[in-house]
DNA sequence: GCTTGAATGTAATAGTATAACATATTAAAA
DNA sequence: TTTTAATATGTTATACTATTACATTCAAGC
């Protein structure tokens, strides 16, 4: 296997680091496939499997966070137990992430004492980014 | 094109009215081929864009409202302009809508202080119900 | 009538994710 | 040490979600 120590409870798997070290090595969210393509010029016979495996076992393990509204993934930037924000511009695809806070606890102790039980909070905000926003880009 | 008045500000082509028909009658949310699947018995010809067509002309009317981390369409349950929390049972999959208030709006004003222009925030909060969670169905 | 524009039909394809089963690797039990 | 079990990975195929591209229809306005 391999493994290396990285900041996961456990150590990542060879297929794991890879994978994580194609998303850091981003700038920005990618796809399975994107991260696919990237992967095959070293190792052509890689299967979707593969990455989705090691997909999950990032995200388990809190390095990487998935944007259901995106269908992408990217490194968490955090640590944070707690759930994420993520602030995420339409003209140049970047996305903030921030630490979902206050806000997120009280709506999610709001449905608690109506008896649901939240167990993943997601909050994924569209919009434009502020230089985006100066720039006037793809207004 | 027949339409018909229905509370969206212009009128429902009978596309429309019918995926709308199907998502109403449904008690949870559909996949938009869960939604070609129970048209096809009528109309053996319809194709997958026919669908997504009427969904955009749904939702951008306010009529149906897209869950982001399901894939999936319901009936939105009321009008209101701002957005909305959708809680997900994983057990059932039941989805209550509530207004998201005063919670969201914060956070929305603090991302604005930090130059990010939101548009579009989605806020989805998985897990349990109160009846499953009594039940302890799929523990 | 003719044109135009919006909606729909139709076929094909792109993009995202998982199922199912084989093989290999590792570690523990006997 | 051999066997067993558990875990991880490889591999193929397929399921599921969504859009592109182009043809056709149909009604409104000139």
């Amino acid at each position: 296997m391999s493994d290396s120590q990285n900041g996961m409870g456990s150590a990542l798997s060879d297929n794991d680091a890879m994978v994580f070290a194609v998303i850091r090595s981003a700038n920005g969210p990618l796809s399975a496939y994107d991260i696919l393509d990237r992967i095959k010029p070293d190792r052509p016979r890689i299967a979707p499997p593969t990455v989705y495996r090691a997909l999950d076992h990032l995200i388990a393990g809190g390095l990487v966070r998935r944007i259901e509204s995106l269908n992408a993934y990217l490194t968490a930037d955090d640590r944070a137990p707690g759930s994420v924000v993520f602030a995420i511009c339409d003209d140049c695809g970047r996305v903030q992430q921030r630490d979902a806070g206050a806000e997120v606890a009280r709506l999610t102790k709001a449905l608690k004492k109506d008896g649901f039980h939240p167990t993943h909070p997601m909050v994924e905000v569209h919009g434009r980014c502020g230089d985006c926003d100066a720039a006037g880009g793809k207004p």
